[in-house]
DNA sequence: ATAAGATGAATGGCGGTTCAGTCACCCGCC
DNA sequence: GGCGGGTGACTGAACCGCCATTCATCTTAT
């Protein structure tokens, strides 16, 4: 009589733990009081603390892509693509402001040593974002020169940067607002000139 | 007779240390090792394993801003000295492997904890490239219209994509070499239509 | 009654930090 | 010039608190 959802709960304590006080400062027990279960429960669930964290990025940003993946298709251009995926990536992080703190923060101590476990799901999406380039290209509307790898990266990190200044500045404004500006500076500049 | 370069080996030391194992996977032990001396002889020299970090950040950070201002001085124009920026940007990570891993993955852990120690230097650099995009702004070479503040994190941002993933692909190519591919698509993306 | 899930106190080891001791060097005195 | 004692950097073994993980025991559903 396993909790069918009892790993949820756990990932979901997790999230909000680690945005709280860090994946190394958090403790398994913290964790467990957080979803209201003893700390060795987490044990039926997850074989180690690591495990919980590649288990919540994996599952998180595998859910991140898939919503991203369906909502540009409906759009009917590169373009209008992009921006949606813009405006979605941003929207997504700020409706879920402890989720977005820790893909933004914690994702990055990890990179180092669950480099292997996340990044199917990182490169998945930077292949995302890389097809709908390479459309864009196709369409005319993009250069043709475009180094699509390099212009992926340059939206990524420009969408991420924005993402993590707001979340470390407290998320003292809204995250979206920001985004047509992004779109604007980015689309200019791999737009045909 | 305290050997006067002794805080620097140990930095030095921790460097190299952190870039290979993470800040929290390193041991105070193994930065002594590495630096040649004892575990004890390090709290001569910082309170606390935080210290080493917050101090070797703290120092690296502004040695570079300081690069990076000196070095686009001589540019004639604001177009000139952002070019000249992401070119240095580069280059300085690339000709210090070990340094770039640490600045890269290791300032995000530290973004967290130590975000009081390290916002200084990062925001002196964020106000550097804010007053470059203003000039050029003022010069009528960039958007009238352009919100800098956004523009500052887009960049920085590229960039710092551009870095992580050299580093995480285990360099296996020239950054320096993505500089202007890079530079093509922000200068164009913030330039006057 | 039974078994599976849940518990949380106990365990074990890890690792930052300390500190009593060692060593090299310097200075003043004979 | 040699001697003795003082100074302070340096050492590294030991300490000690912390916390991930375990497991003997308890609960609860059937």
């Amino acid at each position: 009589m396993r909790d069918p959802d009892k790993p949820q709960q756990i990932i979901d304590a997790a999230v909000r733990v680690f945005a709280r006080k860090g994946y190394y400062n958090s403790r398994v027990s913290d964790i467990a009081k957080e979803a209201g279960i003893a700390a060795g429960t987490i044990y039926l669930y997850f074989r180690t603390k690591d495990d919980i964290l590649v288990t919540l990025f994996r599952e998180k940003m595998t859910e991140f892509v898939g919503t991203v993946r369906k909502a540009i298709a409906d759009e009917p251009d590169a373009v209008a693509k992009l921006r949606r995926l813009i405006h979605l990536h941003f929207e997504l992080l700020e409706g879920r402001p402890e989720l977005a703190e820790v893909v933004q923060v914690e994702q990055r101590q990890g990179q180092k040593f669950f480099r292997g476990a996340s990044a199917h799901e990182i490169s998945s999406y930077f292949a995302l974002i890389g097809s709908v380039l390479e459309e864009g290209v196709a369409e005319g509307r993009l250069r043709p020169t475009l180094p699509v790898k390099i212009a992926t990266k340059t939206l990524f990190g420009a969408m991420d940067q924005m993402a993590t200044s707001w979340v470390l500045g407290k998320r003292g404004y809204q995250l979206a607002d920001t985004a047509d500006a992004v779109a604007d500076i980015f689309l200019q500049g791999v737009a045909v000139r």
